[in-house]
DNA sequence: GCCAATCCTACCGAATTGGTCCGATTAGCA
DNA sequence: TGCTAATCGGACCAATTCGGTAGGATTGGC
């Protein structure tokens, strides 16, 4: 229940880019130097966040990143799954992956789903706007 | 934000410990057959759950394992901290961990703090007696 | 006193992760 | 119009953790 540690990183740079007026074209190493990120880190982390659709990325001089949609509008697990891939306890809470043995008879599927719910609601409640928040 | 397979074999089994009378002695062969899972595994789970106080181990011919406490006392968060640690999205949540870099600068610490309380608070509100349930 | 059953500890291979480096692309300027 | 500088994008590599296995220690029964 740990989330890794680039998940981490695209949260805060994601909130420090928040910070800028929107449209802002904003470099990696920019946005390195103002979180203390690495920068290679977080060339990989914003990488990912642009393929994901949560940045839109421009290429060459003067280039860089900018934030997709307005940051009400994004919120703490779409950045996580941007990074991890869906949120998802267990592989069977996913519809396409079928490699649990116990699949069919297990009797505890269903009350992890109510529990996979919950949490997920909870990371969908937090939006990118709150946590570029002073405090 | 996935659990891992022990945490997940975990709660299969002590969901199928659940549903036997309380106090009777479970080997882990018993519940590794009821449940699926590899006799193996099911062992090295079934330990560390006794590690962690969740169930008491007996040694010797006849011996097994059994609940520490009813189930109704057992919640998932229970259950997952066993196997994987404190449930703590980052390291910094956790106050003996310090080996992150922005620490002390990090604006998104505090916000993530209350995104934690609410995934903690939302496995702690499943007990073991839900997850034993038949359906 | 011996034997069988069971739990406990240590080891090993494998997969994911985290980090780094180099190439591809674009805008600006001479 | 060609060149340079700046930036993103994809590929590679080491390290940590995870998952599984095997052997040893302990206990109760015959």
């Amino acid at each position: 229940m740990r989330l890794t540690s680039l998940a981490d990183y695209a949260v805060v740079v994601m909130a420090a880019a928040a910070r800028h007026p929107a449209g802002a074209s904003l470099s990696a190493g920019l946005l390195a130097e103002e979180t203390g990120v690495p920068l290679p880190t977080a060339q990989k982390v914003m990488g990912r966040l642009a393929a994901a659709g949560l940045l839109v990325s421009a290429r060459g001089t003067g280039g860089g990143f900018r934030l997709a949609r307005a940051a009400s509008g994004i919120s703490l697990a779409d950045i996580i799954e941007a990074l991890e891939g869906p949120i998802a306890m267990t592989n069977c809470i996913t519809g396409s992956i079928h490699d649990c043995a116990l699949e069919g008879s297990c009797r505890v599927k269903p009350h992890l789903n109510l529990a996979n719910d919950a949490v997920r609601g909870a990371l969908q409640g937090v939006s990118l706007a709150t946590l570029a928040e002073a405090k």
